[in-house]
DNA sequence: AAATATACCTGACTGC
DNA sequence: TGCAGTCAGGTATATT
């Protein structure tokens, strides 16, 4: 579930703990996608969150020495209580504070993460990652540069995460959609003009989507509680056989690298 | 080095 | 009802 939109829904909904004393943690299930550290409850009970930022779709909190690194995997999202309430399955981490109020951890396949590093920017899984989709870093001359002399089919690329962050089966779908371009195209036929389109279209539609809370499919909801309005604005996941938007035609399914794609293939070149 | 397959999990749904 | 199979927002890791 989550990409960029709905991490930083998350981030932006766990903004109200900062700078709020943490006075217990506690671990119902440790095995995520790693164990949460036997020890996070010492480095971090006593102490407050600092700062809180978002590198691709990874959650950093920083507090005592260090850091949270925090994935929410495809399942996962984060609750913010204003009192205590029983846990619920797959509620897997309560961080409470001192005001009573607590951050609570819920994600029932258990693909996410939360680890604590020193120096996240080194961290293994941070060190690799490509360029932030909202900056300028990531441009037509970027994408175009590094799509020469690779056979992978464009949205494969877009889905990787040393090309560039956050962009997932969703997002991927929707970007090439809004930029005419098949997902089947390989990377390295698309133009510099199809590159700039398609840069466009990627941040043109996770801004919508941060606008309107994220994507909400099955099981993400905001720190809040409510769900992610983008779903009803999305143009062709999860829409095989519906009529294009654009040109009435009938959207096509078909899978690549065992991911579902969706694409207008009169719209889409 | 790059492309492909596997693995980690639960739950919802489909077809027999 | 039950059971097997498929699919789902991610991505590290192992294998070709």
């Amino acid at each position: 579930m989550p990409e960029l939109p709905e991490v930083e829904t998350s981030r932006r909904g766990l903004l109200p703990m900062l700078h709020q004393p943490v006075n217990q943690v506690i671990v119902r299930q440790a095995r995520l996608r790693w164990p949460i550290p036997d020890n996070l409850a010492e480095l971090v009970v006593g102490y407050c969150f600092n700062q809180l930022n978002r590198r691709g779709k990874y959650l950093l909190a920083q507090i005592n020495q260090g850091w949270l690194i925090m994935h929410l995997g495809m399942s996962g999202h984060f609750r913010l209580l204003s009192e205590w309430q029983p846990p619920q399955k797959h509620d897997h981490l309560d961080i409470l504070f001192n005001d009573g109020r607590l951050l609570r951890y819920h994600d029932p396949r258990r693909f996410g993460c939360i680890l604590y590093s020193d120096n996240p920017e080194q961290h293994p899984l941070l060190a690799q990652l490509g360029p932030e989709p909202l900056t300028s870093a990531f441009n037509a001359d970027y994408l175009y540069q590094h799509l020469r002399g690779r056979q992978s089919a464009i949205k494969k690329r877009l889905m990787d995460s040393h090309l560039v962050v956050g962009v997932g089966n969703i997002y991927a779908n929707e970007a090439l959609f809004i930029a005419g371009i098949h997902p089947e195209r390989t990377g390295d036929s698309l133009s510099w003009h199809e590159c700039e389109l398609l840069v466009d279209a990627v941040q043109v539609r996770l801004r919508r989507s941060i606008d309107q809370g994220g994507t909400t499919l099955r099981d993400f909801l905001a720190t809040d509680g409510k769900p992610g309005y983008f779903r009803q604005e999305l143009q062709v996941y999860e829409r095989a056989l519906a009529a294009c938007y654009r040109c009435g035609g009938e959207i096509q399914q078909l899978k690549q690298d065992n991911r579902s794609s969706y694409f207008c293939p009169h719209c889409q070149k």
